[in-house]
DNA sequence: ACATTATTTTATCACGCAGTTATAATGGTG
DNA sequence: CACCATTATAACTGCGTGATAAAATAATGT
């Protein structure tokens, strides 16, 4: 496994097929055709087909592919067939809902532990998960084995936060906070910046409503 | 303006832009050139001038790019110079982290209304924001000229959701649900799957340890 | 029950287009 | 007038799509 490079492109869709795997999974569909797949995924049959191949042949000619086998196939390249130990720092409202969405835990996501410099947090258990001060941060890292951290901080902080848990040995960062973060080529960073993403909803919101404009002055040309 | 279809990917690239032109301009720095830019964004200045260049001249031979320019002409092609409505569906802790997080609003977009279906929610205000019944819902959306709705409700209710929102008349759906929406062509929808970005991250983390098992492996087969 | 044919569906190949990077040409700056 | 940095153009790379070959399943007839 993990031979050639997989294209990144193909990697980013791998999550989604996964969610709709499962979700075949729990209505009984045992197997499953590219081209059934792609009618409910919308997107082409052949992509389905190029971008399951990068991994091996998953599928059978004549038959298709194998719900269940596909689904662990998938979980075993994303490496959620793994345990992940991970830290929230910030325990505010973002660093609850992540602390709160249970799925996570299904996927071999575990979480250990919260952190904030809130006194009036620090303490407070949030299903199960001690909000501790982040003094400690860097031995709870180093005592529990934590390869990822979620941080929901604001962006003044995250700079020095990133850094100490680099330090920590950290291997990734999930980074909610609306900043660039700056860490060594082994360390891992996911961004997921909220206001990015409003902005480009924003973006398709005012083209779409330009683009109709456009039709209707061209439609008014027509009639000319 | 908006003359030529603009790639997506440069789209996608231009809220990052904008953000680092806004800490430029906080910096009091007046101009720049693709070069310096690239090396603090790090990616190619190629790259910077060939986006820049999709939207007419903002810069100049020998001098560079204007910030404050770049920033304001930037900010009208994604349409955050103009006011944007929205409504939040689910006051949990990811509808009040949107809620509270208040750059939103100096980028145009102005939360009207919170909605949720938990009795004990309903009536309390977050920062000035109502949370008012689902019941409410469409009556709302029209009378508060509402574009925009985040949805982070769970992926079982967010399908009738969209449904309502979309004969409300609503522009787009700003979905944080675990799943895909099927609405009209002129009703857009931006997808903010956490869970898939999670497991992107855990890709990355266990490709980067198996590289660095490869690596490893190729050094010892050196030493023979 | 077996051989044969038709059908289904993947795997692989090849092409075209879009996106990215590099280079040449142009036009201000100082 | 030399230099700088953009604009415009060209070369390259990679991704997505369609077409074809191969392989297994399902159907048919003897």
């Amino acid at each position: 496994m993990a031979d050639k490079e997989i294209s990144k492109a193909v990697i980013a869709r791998l999550p989604r097929y996964y969610r709709h795997l499962g979700e075949l999974m729990e209505d009984g569909v045992e197997r499953i055709s590219s081209n059934e797949l792609s009618l409910r995924m919308k997107v082409t049959a052949s992509q389905i087909r190029q971008d399951l191949n990068n991994f091996g042949g998953f599928g059978q000619q004549g038959y298709g592919y194998n719900v269940k086998y596909l689904y662990t196939e998938i979980a075993k390249i994303l490496g959620i067939d793994r345990q992940h130990n991970l830290v929230i720092i910030g325990a505010g409202n973002l660093g609850q809902a992540i602390a709160n969405y249970a799925n996570f835990e299904k996927r071999g996501f575990l979480i250990k532990g919260m952190f904030d410099i809130n006194p009036r947090l620090i303490g407070l258990v949030v299903r199960g998960i001690e909000i501790r001060s982040v003094d400690d941060l860097e031995q709870f890292v180093k005592d529990n084995d934590v390869q990822i951290a979620a941080l929901t901080i604001p962006k003044t902080k995250a700079p020095e936060i990133a850094d100490r848990l680099v330090r920590a040995g950290i291997k990734a960062i999930w980074n909610f906070a609306h900043t660039d973060l700056t860490v060594p080529d082994d360390v891992v960073v996911e961004n997921v910046h909220l206001s990015e993403s409003l902005m480009r909803l924003s973006y398709r919101v005012c083209s779409m409503q330009d683009n109709s404009v456009d039709e209707k002055q061209r439609q008014s040309a027509k009639n000319i």
